[in-house]
DNA sequence: GCCCAGGAGCCCG
DNA sequence: CGGGCTCATGGG
């Protein structure tokens, strides 16, 4: 078994399944239920378009303040392409405020409202993985990770999304990889091309982050401690 | 007060 | 192609 294969047989089962990506339940309308919760579950069209507002708010941002910014938006009714095509930027940018970088993240998800306006997220559904995330790379405000993001969370294609954790804590375990592609063809060809898999363990990857592989690690207690060569206090 | 958080665009050599 | 700068709130 492959190293980074057996990296995710460790996390799996110190941490067990995350059931990503976090969206608002079915049915919530008045105040409450209105914060994104993880559970497995298909999504239906607003909650996919949920997933992409989301995967653009949490761009250098804590997922905390963006759960704030979802409700905001779900109540105001803007988990809808149309509304925020036609919301003046100061009425979007207040309902993010709590994101930061409000003034940008507004103007991506009206561009990101745009596109989805003149590809519908299902016709971008039945479209080659490769041929989508292209698409989506022209929208002004979508970079690699939140391409990739919007193809497994909201897409359910097998795609690896690499962040500054997975950098960070497998920089740290001593592979050698620096760009985002390099990174990404390292898990591509490490594991079974499966977006139940690729979901499974970013998730697993940020929980690590945020318990242990810090800026600043806490080693103690890493579930790593043992095949990690880097050491800190 | 400082540092950091589930990045991306732009500019510059 | 790589590095530095900007964007901004909220919690530790």
């Amino acid at each position: 078994m492959n190293k980074i294969q057996k990296i995710y047989d460790i996390l799996l089962n110190k941490y067990g399944y995350q059931g990503w990506w976090p969206v608002t339940p079915l049915g919530s309308c008045r105040g409450d239920s209105l914060v994104p919760i993880y559970g497995i579950s298909k999504h239906n069209e607003k909650q996919k378009l949920e997933i992409m507002l989301g995967a653009i708010l949490t761009q250098n941002t804590s997922w905390k303040n963006v759960e704030k910014s979802i409700v905001e938006l779900n109540k105001k009714g803007f988990i809808d392409a149309d509304k925020i095509i036609k919301a003046s930027h100061e009425t979007l940018a207040n309902a993010i405020k709590s994101s930061g970088y409000f003034n940008q993240k507004a103007k991506k998800l009206k561009n990101i409202a745009d596109f989805i306006k003149s590809n519908s997220i299902n016709g971008l559904e039945k479209k080659e993985t490769n041929e989508a995330r292209k698409l989506l790379l022209e929208v002004n405000g979508v970079g690699p990770e939140t391409a990739d993001s919007i193809l497994l969370y909201a897409l359910d294609k097998p795609i690896f999304v690499v962040d500054a954790y997975t950098k960070r804590i497998f920089g740290r375990l001593g592979f050698k990889e620096q760009t985002y592609e390099e990174f990404q063809q390292l898990f591509h060809n490490s594991l079974e091309n499966d977006a139940k898999l690729f979901n499974e363990y970013h998730a697993l990857i940020v929980e690590l982050a945020k318990k242990h592989c810090k800026t600043k690690p806490i080693c103690n207690g890493c579930p790593l401690g043992n095949i990690c060569p880097y050491k800190k206090i």
